[in-house]
DNA sequence: ATTAGCTGTTACCTAAAGGTTAGCGACTAA
DNA sequence: TTAGTCGCTAACCTTTAGGTAACAGCTAAT
């Protein structure tokens, strides 16, 4: 059980990054985690920037969650809402540049999500592929 | 209004790629979304691979909900539990080679949260930081 | 006149995630 | 003997995310 002092110093400096990795993506997942944000982040970085629009492209949102999902965003500084007062009025949603520091983990989540997803389907092709 | 047809085309691979995009980031937040998956995942690469180490690490993490999360991460192949049989009996939790794709996520997601938290505490000392 | 699209809001409800408290069985240390 | 650690589990409860349906005011098309 002994522990030179350097090893035990070594120790704490190691927790402590650990606490500090682990609070950082707990900040981050309370941002920007919920099942609908970045889905919507991508949406809009595709060129979907209306309502009814972003509705068609993120499958299965409702009217109310979108509505309640991107009026936090826009709280958050991740989208605004711009009104164009022409004929008829338009409304459009734009990423603000802070949500483009989102693009790693946007990158990183769609990768590995789509090697995921390859994943499961082997795993069912190959268990459950043709049962007797 | 009018499109040429090179451009329809192009809208309609930039509308395909956008609904695999949201699909693939869907299938990442529902495997390894929600509050915690992460947290521990972090913790455990850390070498806090005890159940009472973990839960002392994840800071607000019941017993019953780190239960709860660790089998639901075993079932799903992201760590494995080593039971040893010495004396006293020994519970050990560790990553699974699959866990360790996930390095890249987490490793966006902290840098992303640690940057997110200074822009947080700084828009904090610059609004209230000396009110009247 | 009716229907449909656009951009939401409101009220209501369900389901899932997660917190709280308590305790068990086996052990150890004071 | 008492108190504490370890690795959970059960029962119960609260909170929150999210779904459904209806409707609003406006315009455009049939």
């Amino acid at each position: 059980m002994k522990e030179g002092k350097a090893t035990q110093q070594a120790n704490k400096e190691f927790t402590e990054e650990c606490e500090v990795l682990i609070g950082a993506v707990g900040d981050a997942l309370y941002a920007i985690g919920g099942k609908w944000k970045l889905m919507i982040i991508i949406a809009i970085a595709r060129g979907n920037n209306r309502f009814t629009e972003l509705q068609r492209r993120v499958k299965g949102i409702s009217a109310r969650v979108l509505s309640s999902e991107l009026k936090e965003m826009e709280l958050n500084g991740f989208i605004v809402k711009k009104v164009s007062v022409g004929y008829p009025v338009l409304i459009e949603y734009e990423l603000t540049p802070y949500s483009h520091t989102l693009e790693k983990v946007v990158a990183a989540l769609t990768e590995w999500g789509l090697q995921h997803r390859q994943k499961i389907k082997d795993e069912l092709s190959s268990a459950g592929g043709s049962p007797s």
